[in-house]
DNA sequence: TTGGGTGCAAACTCTTTGCATGCCC
DNA sequence: GGGCATGCAAAGAGTTTGCACCCAA
């Protein structure tokens, strides 16, 4: 099932209503790679003359974040990104360059399986999780 | 060696001069037994009668993040927390806790092993890292 | 018709910057 | 004495909130 139908289906059956601005923000969010900031969406939405009110977007993330159909990064730039958590689908990581700012996607099983490993030994019920690596990347290494 | 000692004499080494802000701020996050925000910094050196410009903090926590002394971290409250690099000594990552807010510390040897391969497969020279988990904590599963 | 959804603008918080003063070397 | 270090205050950036209007159900 494609993320953006799951996402409104969730919603909807949390007893929240359609909405314009809303569905925008899903669509774009569905559409995305990788971790997008609020006004990366913002721009992309008035840039496709469907113009959203910021308040709206960060309503919008925050619901979505609220019910794990999002989940929040922070990349140390002090804006908060944003991406798509698919149930049961790909899952990856980001590995930051302090040099050129490049932020660059990756998966790793063996880091997959520690993580579990790590949730079940501690006494922590542990819904999502995150992983950042620093450094300078391919090109500027 | 202490990190504090480690710190001053890095800086020291990189012909920063000494200064009373910046020493305060070294020995409070010495003191630490993990990371705190530039706010807490500010107000445990206040009631401590050792005031401290909030811009200083600031301006001391870039300077040695800049240097590695310091890593900084995101954990999703839109506030920076900061806490010592020590070279070669414990390493520990963070959970929190999206219910209380708490912030736990733990180490696991394995998801460091997982990391480094992960690093050393990547063509990309990893600097540093950092695992955030969130979920219920303890107390409130 | 009704109450949640949206947009706009103002408010808030954290962080950075400009500038005058102070202090280390 | 020279120049970095510091403090204060103001500016900046990202995010949240208040409120009136609009629209889905």
């Amino acid at each position: 099932m494609e993320w953006s139908t799951h996402a409104t289906a969730t919603l909807q059956a949390a007893g929240y209503r359609r909405g314009g601005a809303r569905a925008a923000v899903i669509e774009h969010l569905a559409a995305q790679r990788c971790a997008v900031t609020a006004q990366d969406i913002e721009a992309a939405l008035s840039d496709e003359g469907r113009s959203v009110g910021r308040a709206s977007v960060y309503r919008v993330l925050d619901l979505l974040a609220q019910h794990r159909l999002v989940q929040r990064l922070d990349m140390g730039d002090g804006t908060a990104r944003y991406e798509p958590i698919v149930p049961g689908g790909e899952h990856h990581h980001h590995l930051l360059c302090d040099r050129c700012g490049r932020v660059v996607p990756f998966d790793d099983p063996d880091l997959e399986r520690s993580i579990d490993k790590l949730a079940t030994r501690l006494k922590f019920d542990v819904q999502e999780h995150d992983v950042l690596l620093h450094g300078a990347c391919e090109r500027c290494a």
